[in-house]
DNA sequence: TTAAAATATGACAACCGATTCAGGTTTTAT
DNA sequence: ATAAAACCTGAATCGGTTGTCATATTTTAA
């Protein structure tokens, strides 16, 4: 109800096996589900239907269709963070890593489309886990941000708007390109170009003044 | 129902200057009810109410729920793009006009909350009306950096990757620092500490090359 | 093997909100 | 002044959804 709600939690963890497998299979009904139809016209019945459950047996693991949904909320973004962590291994500097997040990003986004989805409509559901959802990520971009300061890797300014910034950067960059332009998305090497002119603007701005394009 | 639907068009426009009246009454009722609300929450009659008309009258005017948003969407966003036009005559380049742009853009969101949020609901409701208005967005922007690439005030590159990065930027900073930092938009100058960061960002990028500051 | 604990079922109660409609009231035009 | 058009009313309809519950099945553990 409330839009801040946080707490009655599931009724009950599963204590077997099954009971795990048929929470699992609901929860990854309810990514496909609402990823297509959308949190309001996905009825509680869509979701134990395609998870091929009785209406019963969801509710034997979630409080309500809310409850699912923050659960999703924090499940899809600690994968989205674990692999954009993952694929930014092995850069050597902050500006090569901004390179690789955001191709990664793009890739990521265009393979998982439901999570756009389920996170934005989250926002009218809960906004307290939307803000929060993005707030962790903020923190630690800026983090990130702040340490490749003092080593001297970029310039100094406040990183914490830059890290806003950057986060809505990708954000509707991976809208355009990778959700709605899907032609745009096919391909191996199909955000390359983006990345491309993403990496000149970060490393250069858009001011005509740096001449060296490398 | 469909998610593209876009014709049914009002029952009638009001032919007398009562209907008018009553016609805005609600329009304006409802930019509101949904913007303190959501589009889910509110219902009809929660418009009505606010409106001080009756329920049925809501029909004469608005064939349903879903119409009066796309009313509100083209009526909200046409407002906010005379608006930041208006705010931008007088720059003498591209770089000024992003600032002024941007402090406008921040400026106007604290002012108009309702706006971030019909807008970003509509996008569940009708996908058409949200997509078309960021691309109608994203074509002018796109357009003026052309513009400004060819009179040679911001480097070659590819303008229309940088219009979404560009209201990506917007996006994500005024959610952030106009619509949940209610503190950081209290005075005249709120946002002129993000406009100096995003500044600097613009003309020189992040990397450490340039050394001028201005 | 068997009783207790977990899970699963699906019909159904209770509720909610969008839209309709038959009839009143106000405005316009002659 | 008065008929026609426009506008307004709000109770009732109608479709649909969430969450409950009594019962049945499966799993666990002793």
């Amino acid at each position: 109800m409330s839009t801040t709600t946080q707490a009655p939690q599931s009724p009950g963890a599963p204590k077997t096996a099954r009971g795990a497998r048929t929470r699992a299979k609901i929860l990854k009904a309810a990514e496909d589900t609402f990823g297509t139809l959308g949190y309001h016209r996905a009825g509680v019945t869509d979701i134990t239907k395609a998870a091929g459950v009785a209406q019963g047996t969801f509710y034997t693991y979630f409080t309500s269709k809310e409850e699912i949904l923050r659960e999703l909320v924090m499940d899809l973004g600690h994968k989205l963070r674990a692999h954009l962590a993952a694929q930014v291994i092995g850069t050597s500097d902050r500006l090569e890593a901004e390179e690789q997040g955001l191709r990664a990003f793009l890739q990521y986004l265009s393979d998982h489309p439901s999570l756009y989805r389920v996170l934005q409509e989250a926002q009218f559901v809960d906004q307290a886990i939307y803000q929060e959802y993005y707030e962790t990520f903020a923190r630690g971009y800026t983090d990130m941000l702040n340490t490749a300061t003092r080593k001297g890797e970029i310039r100094p300014g406040n990183n914490q708007h830059r890290a806003w910034a950057l986060m809505g950067l990708s954000h509707f960059l991976a809208l355009k390109y990778a959700l709605w332009d899907q032609r745009a998305s096919e391909g191996e090497h199909a955000f390359d170009p983006i990345v491309e002119t993403m990496s000149d603007f970060l490393r250069n701005g858009l001011a005509l003044n740096g001449r060296d394009k490398s």
